[in-house]
DNA sequence: TTTGTAACAGACTTAACGGTCTGTGAGCCT
DNA sequence: AGGCTCACAGACCGTTAAGTCTGTTACAAA
């Protein structure tokens, strides 16, 4: 059971690194030999763990970039503040680990999305799969917030649910390079003001 | 002067079929080669008339790009309806045309910006320079709003280009594949109500 | 008509990439 | 101990890419 352990130990060391590699370059942009070398590990090795350099990304996704946009977006929308705070509160920091990241390449799932989303790979489904957790935990938390009372009954969640992740998306891009900070702050003040305008208020009671 | 023209006209066909195939299949997916067969061109002529693909693809920017961005997203903010039904009448025309190209590959500036983003060429300026001139005629249109009395004077417009272009950019990669329909909709439902709420103060049915 | 030059044609070079294949050494099983 | 499998090494192959170079042809000025 210790081949097993080191299979695994290597496995991961591969995707980290790919990851590291596709976020930075892209994916088509980085060559196999890219990762190993930086590994000091060889072609035979990749190729006894992994059938094909788009099977090694499969992996990449389901092992990491999942966990990565859960944790970074899903997971602290349960909060216990109400639910417009929470979205503010998850934006905002998935947002300043973006400013404060020298290296900050973008939002990594939009960014392979854009880059798939050319051509017929099936790649492109697993990356929609994970917008789609995203989404549909904004929407049911937009619901619960409407039956709880704080967000208004006028509220179109699924729409409200598309559009900030739409704005987000679009911020991340939008903050690679530099400005990132100024970006951050503008769009921080116009998605609060699209936001609190949800919230349920007593001078338009219907 | 007839060899001149029939340079000119050489040119522009290689940087149209160009365009076409950068704009599906991806910049660096795309080989000379690609856009020379189906132009039944050789690469001599290639050569003869860019220095090389950068080049090519820089000459395209400046020559197709700016003024596709430019007529779809820019000019038609002039118009003489007050500021924020132009802004609407634009986003959802350009919307409108994605959404019933089946050919659809996303919003032509974000694509090539999000390829780009990554290394350190030099092409990223230009497409930033095209995305500013759309960002600096939003928010010239947006104060001209605000001195006209449409717009609250609450609004700061440096922060509602940012938050406009981010949410339209975001969309147009969301849209692509399929729901570009619903997509729509939901986005523009929502754009709608973030701009009404800009207004100053009258009432206004959603 | 001659001659020079612009507009191409297309074979060739060089390098990189994905993937294959054969080999090798360390450790576990019997 | 002897064999066997697993983890890995690295040479090799086929393909494809950008870019070069040597033509060849058509037209325009002299």
């Amino acid at each position: 059971m210790e081949k097993n352990r080191k299979r695994m130990e290597t496995m991961h060391r591969m995707r980290a690194k790919g990851l590291e590699l596709f976020y930075q370059k892209g994916y088509h942009a980085t060559s196999i030999d890219d990762i190993l070398k930086e590994l000091s590990l060889s072609k035979g090795a990749f190729y006894h763990h992994f059938k094909s350099k788009d099977d090694f990304f499969i992996s990449i996704i389901q092992n990491i970039i999942m966990q990565k946009v859960y944790a970074l977006l899903v997971a602290p929308l349960t909060q216990d503040k109400s639910p417009i705070p929470s979205i503010i509160d998850t934006i905002d920091n998935a947002l300043k680990t973006a400013e404060h990241n020298g290296m900050d390449c973008g939002f990594i799932l939009a960014n392979f999305l854009n880059e798939f989303n050319k051509g017929d790979n099936e790649i492109i489904q697993y990356l929609r799969d994970i917008l789609k957790v995203w989404e549909i935990n904004l929407i049911s938390l937009l619901k619960k917030g409407r039956t709880d009372g704080h967000i208004s009954w006028s509220v179109n969640c699924e729409e409200a649910a598309t559009y900030i992740i739409a704005s987000y998306m679009g911020i991340r891009t939008m903050m690679v390079g530099n400005n990132a900070k100024i970006m951050k702050y503008q769009y921080m003040q116009q998605l609060k003001a699209y936001l609190y305008a949800m919230e349920q208020r007593e001078e338009r009671a219907y």
